[in-house]
DNA sequence: AGCACGCCGACT
DNA sequence: GTCGGCGTGCTC
């Protein structure tokens, strides 16, 4: 029975997987027999085809007329999908970001899920141990399979009782079941039939929460500030500015127990690389609940499980990257975001939302407190704090005793390097490993060498398709372009002379050999993309630095977060010069927050750490305001150049980019959209304040050729975002229209973080 | 993005 | 005479 309404005359509103910045309006289908739920997806024809979208709205007419209105196939779902509360935030993305909401709501969907389908319900399965596997001792086993070990400890503590599947996930995060698979080969462990026989055997008992430590003062009082606002209610944002090893883990831990007391969940956000086994251990032990992920390197199936374990309330805790910040929530009570800072909670293509902003946003409609954590906040936060709209809570001090490291500036003008080392550093090194500790050496540059060049003539290897230089990697002997993946044999004879051209400058691959060189008896290990591409190389190589058996680390930009080192001592910091003079106003933040980030990793244990940076440019203010006074003095010192110059947070961005196969479209595209925006602004004037708007461009970007394409963009600057909004809501119509832009491919990006 | 419709070259 | 090239336009 439906409702009373006559269902014929009903109207559904469709986000339809498109790319065209629109919904759809749709009849219900002829044999509904009631009124489907905002959120449901339903399956529709669209064109010629049948696709599935997602039900946003009843409106009570259309402006399409009524004989162009098609009828659905089929509601799919009569429990929503998504939740009422989730359809709000992304009906609301689509519109701030400009996006076509089809492909909004594709974003936040399980590739199974939006292609209208219900993850197979899959058998739990247990295993258990086998009296071989009982009297294994896990510590005997974890130098040569440390996975095994995990797994086996998660079995003993057990205590002979079969463990599920979800409890081994909940427990040691993804990519147990290779480990688990060796180890039932091994006879360590065998499939049980059945968790327990009804009323013989309890289900295997969730691992109980471990307690505690007692808080640092200041945790304490970021904690009680937390609760207090948890018991008032509503929205609060917060900052945690918290330093490395300050314990900012310890203080959400707090704040999501006290949700899941009350019977809520909490979700929590980290960057991609943050989102470690580790972090997934820490907060399933520590949290009587059910912890799902929810990330990229999961299967279809693993995600849209944990996906319908959020929308069901039956997870506590979502984990998740990114996209994570899409989940529905039955029982929402906190949002949580970790490094709030970190790049890549921005999506760079496609949809190009920012995860933090929506969490803001999300946590704002739902009237509940939001946590953004940093040791280096972005300078967008740290303006929200300055105006109000954030509460800052920090924490100054390491929960330690450690001390917060010295930091000194290596001068690359009077001290020559070497395979990437100062002698200076090298002096260091030897000092610290000589007093038992580990040293770190950070270089955002894999590969031997960024240049290949030939000495006779000054030739040098050049990407064909982008506009880069190739990289020289040695154990190959091959050149590689960083940028589109190009790759070729090293040739032994220049181009274009009789030359031999050979490597300049140092990267990751150089130093470890220098290393190798200086060290011949101190176990190293290098990680950065090439070295760790093998699945579980990564997790091996940290356990075997946690295990003190490396002695010194090497790596790129991987290394500095979401991980901690206890024994390192001393960090060098082999090239800070790469974000001195860029053109993106942001470098100097990036670097700044990079130089803090990779510097928190020295001294976490008592002894106090030594920081080493080497540059050539040791006057520039930068690095002097971030030496002198700290983050939070480059931070006012960045703040006060950015309000000068009229960049973000002291103004709204939107970029247009276009890109083709040759220049002359890309750039005819953007001409015509600039000279649309002008045209626009002229005939808005008048009321809304929008001749503020600046049109900056078209210009080629920092790199014109990338993968054989051109690309071109045009900058929108606003002193705030509704001009802004303003402008793209009219001037994007006429640009999905415009015949120019079928030639080249184009998209929007607002609030853009990289402006290249 | 697909997909259809549409109007011009080399083939069974 | 048709198969198919990709320009152009549309999808409730």
């Amino acid at each position: 029975m439906n409702d009373g309404r006559p269902p014929g005359s009903a109207l559904m509103r469709i986000a339809v997987p498109t790319p065209v910045r629109r919904y759809f309006d749709y009849r219900l289908p002829a044999d509904a027999q009631a009124v489907p739920p905002i959120g449901a997806r339903v399956c529709v024809p669209f064109g010629s085809r049948r696709v599935v979208g997602v039900l946003v709205d009843l409106p009570a007419s259309s402006d399409v007329p009524a004989t162009r209105l098609r009828a659905a196939h089929e509601i799919l779902d009569d429990t929503p999908l998504l939740t009422a509360e989730l359809v709000a935030v992304l009906r609301w993305a689509a519109a701030y970001y400009h996006h076509a909401p089809g492909e909004v709501f594709t974003a936040a969907m399980p590739g199974i899920l939006r292609q209208g389908r219900m993850p197979p319900a899959r058998e739990q399965a247990h295993w258990q141990l086998t009296l071989t596997g009982r009297d294994t001792c896990a510590e005997a086993l974890r130098r040569r399979a440390p996975r095994q070990a995990e797994v086996l400890e998660m079995f003993h503590r057990a205590a002979d009782a079969p463990v599920s599947e979800e409890q081994l996930a909940a427990g040691l995060g993804h990519d147990w079941r290779p480990a688990l698979r060796r180890m039932v080969q091994r006879g360590l462990l065998t499939a049980a039939t059945a968790p327990a026989a009804p009323g013989v055997q309890p289900p295997a008992p969730m691992p109980s929460p471990a307690p505690g430590p007692s808080l640092t003062t200041d945790q304490a009082s970021a904690v009680a500030a937390i609760e207090a606002a948890q018991a008032r209610g509503g929205f609060t944002a917060w900052l945690l500015h918290g330093v490395t090893g300050s314990g900012k883990t310890e203080v959400y831990l707090r704040a999501i127990r006290r949700v899941l007391d009350a019977g809520g969940q909490a979700l929590v956000l980290v960057p991609e690389i943050g989102l470690t086994p580790q972090l997934v251990q820490r907060l399933a032990h520590r949290l009587p609940t059910r912890v799902v992920t929810m990330h990229s390197g999961m299967s279809d199936g693993e995600r849209a499980r944990a996906f319908l374990a959020a929308r069901d309330g039956s997870a506590g805790v979502v984990l998740g990257t990114r996209s994570g910040v899409f989940a529905p929530l039955r029982n929402p009570q906190l949002i949580v975001v970790d490094e709030e800072h970190d790049a890549s909670l921005k999506q760079q293509d496609g949809f190009r939302y920012h995860a933090r902003d929506l969490a803001v946003f999300r946590a704002r409609q739902l009237g509940i407190p939001v946590v953004l954590g940093s040791a280096t906040p972005s300078l967008e936060s740290l303006h929200n704090v300055a105006r109000g709209r954030y509460s800052l809570l920090r924490l100054p001090r390491r929960a330690g005793a450690g001390e917060p490291p010295t930091v000194r500036l290596v001068d690359l003008r009077r001290e020559a390097a070497e395979g990437g080392l100062t002698a200076m550093l090298l002096e260091r090194m030897r000092s610290h490993l000589q007093a038992g500790a580990q040293v770190l050496l950070f270089l955002n540059r894999r590969g031997f060498a960024p240049v290949w060049m030939c000495v006779e003539c000054g030739w040098i290897a050049q990407c064909p398709r982008c506009d880069a230089r190739l990289t020289y990697h040695q154990r190959t002997m091959r050149l590689r372009c960083h940028h589109c993946g190009h790759e070729r044999r090293a040739a032994e004879r220049c181009q274009d002379c009789p030359g031999q051209p050979r490597p300049i400058g140092a990267g990751t691959e150089q130093v470890e050999q220098a290393i190798a060189a200086h060290f011949p008896d101190v176990p190293v290990a290098r990680i950065d993309r090439d070295s760790t591409r093998r699945r579980g190389e990564l997790e091996r190589q940290l356990e075997d630095i946690r295990a003190g058996r490396t002695r010194i680390l090497i790596g790129t930009q991987m290394l500095t977060k979401g991980h901690d080192f206890p024994r390192v001592t001393l960090v060098g910091v082999l090239n800070a010069d790469g974000g001195l003079f860029s053109s993106d106003f942001r470098a100097p933040e990036r670097l700044a927050q990079l130089i803090v980030q990779v510097a928190g990793r020295a001294g976490r244990a008592s002894r106090g750490g030594e920081v080493l940076v080497q540059t050539s440019f040791p006057e520039h203010p930068l690095l002097f305001t971030l030496l002198r006074e700290g983050y939070d003095g480059f931070a006012r010192a960045a703040a006060a150049e950015r309000t000068a110059a009229g960049w973000p947070p002291f103004s709204a961005l939107a970029m247009l980019r276009a890109e083709a196969a040759q220049p002359d479209p890309a750039q005819a595209f953007l001409a015509m959209a600039a000279q649309r925006a002008s045209d626009e602004l002229q005939t808005m004037a008048p009321g809304g304040g929008t001749a503020d708007v600046a049109v900056l461009g078209p210009a080629p970007a920092p790199m014109e050729r990338r993968a054989g394409r051109f690309r071109m963009q045009l900058l929108l600057q606003a002193p705030t975002r509704a001009p802004l909004q303003l402008l793209l809501a009219r001037l994007l119509p006429i640009l999905d229209t415009a015949s120019e832009g079928r030639r080249v491919r184009w998209s929007v990006d607002v609030d853009p973080i990289e402006l290249d």
